[in-house]
DNA sequence: TCAATAGTGTCTATTAGACAGTATACC
DNA sequence: GGTATACTGTCTAATAGACACTATTGA
């Protein structure tokens, strides 16, 4: 690919153009991520018969210093000019949670001008995906300043008002997040609206406490995100252990979803999925229940 | 609101470390927006009782200056410190296509250290759909260095390697741009690893002709994800005039896609989403088509 | 009249929801 | 035996695909 050398109005070859480029001209905004690091556990079981509860939980941690001190924020930092958001991102969560290699996605990059009272900050908020299992217990779980909150999401107020040619759409949504005696909320306001023929959203943050910055409207977008791609992708699998039963499957389903599921359909769902095992579960006071592994050839029958 | 005045390790209240916070100590990365516009328009009908068949295009600008001088690019430019992303989007999408009030979406924000050869640029890509009859026709049409090109996203080759714990899928995907004699072609691998559970995702430019920066990365990825909304919302709309036959809705529906649609099932499913009007179609050639006007609130019966 | 599109009716295959009913370990 | 979960069978409703059939215009 030898391409023939151009110059611009200038006179300039690129390579000339590009010596000679100052890249500090303009005031730059800084970069950082923010890590959704969502995780299920098992809550205590009430009988020996009966199973545990699931749980969503939520890695946050404390922090230490101005701003927003003693409030609780989504584990992330800020992206050095010598490597990729991934990377970032990647490094946050080997620190955090320390966990090389598992399930990231990339959600959503927050810019507001205001978002940080230090200076301008856009952030790129990732979401991960972690296997209790396999969770290094000493991250996170002790540490003073890193915690698994278990997170709710609920509606509370749905208001529609119509408009000459569209309407607007307004749910409150709150956000609780909680870990022992430990207990943080937040509104988030979600305005849709469709004037016009353009659909619109945007999210405000009626009100937050214990939690840092916009966080609450990032963990909002988030819990959306997941319910919806639970549906109809395979994400849940990365929250899984190797082996798991189909009920434990179809708790995970019902916790994110935040509603019941009839067991018929969702085995029929998910049988592409899995791959059964000759393995049972044992010692749990009712008939056994076969063990599963993910099989991560079903889309292609 | 009147929270206690909390003190950091150095004995600073919030207000006194934000005005000694010292925002320039860090270097940091330039923050750009990629506008991803997207029209579909009529092409040249073969006689006079055939329908005109569909096409999407893109809009892309002739770079002027280097980098890639004499390249096409997405529009786009810098995000200032006093603007959110949206913002800039915005006034991006005001300044190349002349519209104000448009559908836009986030895409994805890509952020590898290479992408310019200036300095290190994050930069956050939108889609924004526009109904051609509403556009300003100056801005693009004419103009020397905006032109619409008419996209098309094709698979080369699918290869499947299967590992010990799972496999990789390597997808070449073809990127075509055309525009009277102007033809620019790119090629994508679009690598999807499935390894011990964890499923991750990668695109590389193969080759790019004609196509600046890794902008063919970026409009793979819009391609894929307008394929994909296209199938359980109704961003579709965004792209059709007030009125519009449910004929041309499916061709448009078929152009994203890239197949063809049965019409009386498209019309079943698309029924909710449309009101009927009293007006018709003249002069075709054949039987008159209904018009129909995008029903907003369709979602809710 | 006929080419070309508009629009409907219906049969079939597939899938999701509902729920009853059977199976099985462990205390 | 009783409790709690595991798992299956089947009826029903809803939906998508396929395709034949009818309708309607302008040249």
């Amino acid at each position: 690919m030898t391409e023939p050398i151009i110059r611009d109005h200038n006179g300039l070859t690129e390579e000339e153009f590009l010596q000679s480029y100052d890249a500090g001209i303009y005031e730059r905004p800084s970069v950082t991520v923010d890590m959704l690091i969502f995780t299920v556990c098992d809550k205590q079981q009430a009988n020996y018969r009966k199973l545990p509860e699931k749980a969503l939980q939520l890695l946050l941690i404390k922090r230490g210093e101005h701003p927003c001190l003693g409030q609780w924020a989504l584990p992330g930092g800020f992206v050095s000019v010598r490597e990729s958001i991934e990377e970032a991102a990647q490094r946050e969560l080997k620190s955090e949670a320390n966990i090389d290699n598992l399930y990231m996605e990339q959600l959503f990059t927050w810019g507001d001008v205001g978002r940080d009272p230090r200076t301008r900050v856009i952030s790129s908020s990732y979401m991960a995906l972690v296997d209790r299992t396999a969770l290094d217990v000493k991250a996170g779980d002790d540490a003073e300043d890193a915690r698994w909150f278990e997170a709710g999401c609920q509606m509370l107020q749905e208001k529609r008002t119509m408009l000459q040619d569209g309407y607007e759409l307004e749910r409150l949504i709150q956000i609780t997040l909680s870990h022992e005696e430990e207990r943080l909320t937040a509104t988030v306001k979600v305005t849709t609206t469709f004037c016009g023929r353009i659909k619109q959203v945007r999210r405000d943050i009626v009100d937050s406490h214990g939690l840092a910055f916009d966080h609450a409207k990032i963990i909002e977008y988030a819990i959306g995100r997941l319910r919806n791609k639970i549906e109809y992708t395979d994400i849940a699998f990365h929250l899984m252990p190797p082996l798991f039963t189909l009920s434990e499957l179809q708790q995970v389903y019902e916790v994110i979803l935040g509603k019941e599921l009839l067991a018929a359909a969702f085995r029929r769902k998910l049988a592409p999925m899995v791959t059964e095992t000759n393995e049972f579960t044992r010692d749990a006071g009712h008939r056994p229940s076969k063990l599963y592994r993910f099989n991560p050839n079903w889309e292609n029958h």
